[in-house]
RNA sequence: GGCCCUAUAGUCUAGCGGUCAGGACGUCGGCCUCUCACGCCGAAAGCUGGAGUUCAAUUCUCCAUAGGGUCACCA
């Protein structure tokens, strides 16, 4: 009898909503509604150090916003629950367990600092194998066990076969090898007690039912650890199915990151972009409709889609399509329900009201309440007009747009974004270098405003977003580039 | 660097041995029009290179090249 079709999205709460996990999910979602299956959300918060407090909630509402609803997770509950990972902690270590009883894993006592030291002289070596060493590999049973309940601190190794090829088939590339002597002794249990992502995502895949693991490219090299983990357990191996990574507009085409492009859901939401657009884009991503069909909903991918339509060439974000795109859904819409969408999106009280206290002084109609704020509303910024002034005589364009740069790297890892603490990080830059003030805030006015005269500073910052902040001070920096020294 | 994956215009893609290599974004030109936008029409722009298989390669194989990914007690 086959099992029913289940797949799952499985996304790791360490910051925004990631536009690579609704990717991922998307296609899982399609794949398990197409074949009468299901699809589920599975927290990954095993690294302590990560994760952060409102990034799970933050996550779901994303993916929800998009369509891509779960049958079971964490929030509404399911057979195999616990489904966060944190709350699974005595599954991962009873499995963990297992391993060793059956001499597939090993404790391992080496700490994190022989471990570096042991990297380090395998560089010095000229060593080209780095990896593990697999010193605790043949420690006696009884000599670990004793030690453990000593309470000398260790972490789980998987014992890998030392030669040989391990081989896994992909269903959209076929069979895959690797040199099994290319793969050490990956970590399963953690020091602190935690799994690591190779142990966790096996079992809770296979205490889950997960029959398709539909997963971003990047996995494909520790895909044999993972096949390794199936056979130790004697478990069904589910289907592997890798998609391909998505991609940054820059000259490479590297993997799609933060530092070049947005990549928060949160942003493409606060810049007007319609989740069936979202959605409806991120299928275009290696995903072939067929018949030249461009324009599609979630349910008719359902309907028609396969792993045969999927291309494995990196797809890059393009920004000017998604636009493009958005505007065929705009037109679409009736007058009412686009009055709802703008209210709801800018045009509110919530939204309004923060911005007010702002402007209020500086207004002497109610008019010029529209004249003053613009810039809130606006997705990207027009520099054509003072642009230049980003750019203080005393400083050079390199210089300039290196600020802007660390700036926007600086705000990313910001926990609480708000006008005090991005008033902190720029007095704190310019210190750094010794400039004045004069010269970081004004640049920074027109980077994120385009204007001479704005309302203060950080406060307007802070009510504009963190993610439309950094979109503009990252356009800024280009912008510089193209200015003459003076 | 080792290993792995990938390779059609600037970008997203169709193609699954014989096609004038199709569509879309963007670009350019035109039409519509009080302007702009929308819409419509049109144009420029592509099979990374080299061997091999074949009567025939964009398509199959190999090599090279390029790009990406990965080599953690992160996922």
């Amino acid at each position: 009898m086959t099992r029913e079709i289940k797949t799952r999205i499985a996304p790791s709460p360490t910051g925004d909503p990631h536009v690579g996990t609704a990717y991922i999910a998307l296609f899982n979602y399609v794949f398990a509604k197409k074949n009468g299956g299901k699809f589920l959300l599975r927290i990954e918060d095993t690294d302590q150090t990560r994760c952060r407090a409102d990034s799970e909630k933050a996550i779901m509402e994303s993916l929800r916003w998009l369509g891509l609803e779960w049958d079971e997770g964490p929030d509404c509950g399911g057979a195999a629950g616990p489904y966060r990972q944190s709350e699974r902690q005595e599954i991962y270590l009873e499995h963990a367990n297992i391993l060793i009883e059956r001499n597939e894993a090993y404790r391992c006592f080496c700490t994190p600092e022989i471990l570096a030291k042991d990297r380090e002289q395998q560089q010095k070596d000229g060593n080209r194998r780095f990896g593990y060493n697999r010193r605790c590999r043949n420690i006696e049973p009884e000599v670990s066990a004793k030690r453990a309940a000593s309470g000398e601190p260790f972490t789980v190794r998987l014992k890998m076969p030392i030669d040989g090829t391990s081989v896994f088939r992909d269903e959209l590339r076929g069979d895959i090898s690797r040199p099994n002597e290319e793969l050490d002794d990956q970590v399963l249990i953690k020091s602190d007690g935690f799994p690591t992502y190779h142990l966790a995502n096996v079992v809770d895949d296979h205490l889950m039912g997960i029959t398709h693991v539909i997963r971003a490219e990047e996995w494909i090299p520790s895909t044999p650890k993972h096949v390794r983990l199936y056979d130790a357990f004697g478990w069904e191996m589910p289907v592997w199915v890798h998609m391909p990574l998505l991609r940054n507009a820059d000259k490479n085409k590297s993997k799609i990151s933060k530092r070049k492009n947005p990549v928060s859901l949160q942003y493409y939401k606060e810049i007007g972009i319609f989740p069936e657009t979202l959605v409806n884009f991120l299928a275009l991503m290696g995903f072939s409709f067929g018949n030249d069909v461009e324009k599609f909903s979630l349910n008719e991918m359902t309907e028609v889609f396969s792993f045969e339509k999927i291309s494995l060439g990196g797809p890059v974000f393009d920004l000017e399509k998604l636009t493009w795109l958005n505007g065929l859904y705009l037109r679409e819409k009736s007058q009412n329900q686009l009055l709802d969408d703008v209210m709801s999106l800018y045009l509110n009280k919530e939204y309004l009201s923060k911005i007010l206290p702002l402007v209020h002084e500086r207004m002497k109609t109610i008019t010029d309440f529209v004249d003053l704020t613009t810039f809130f509303f606006n997705a990207d910024l027009d520099y054509s007009l003072e642009g230049r002034l980003m750019l203080p005589k005393t400083r050079t364009p390199k210089e300039m747009s290196a600020l802007f740069e660390e700036a926007a790297e600086k705000i990313d890892v910001l926990v609480d974004y708000n006008h005090e603490e991005l008033d902190r990080i720029f007095r704190g830059m310019a210190e750094e270098r010794g400039w004045k003030i004069k010269e970081v805030f004004m640049p920074v006015r027109i980077a994120c405003f385009a204007r001479k005269a704005s309302p203060p500073l950080f406060e307007s910052m802070e009510v504009t977003g963190k993610e439309r902040i950094r979109r503009r001070l990252r356009k800024a920096a280009e912008f510089i580039k193209t200015l003459p020294v003076q």
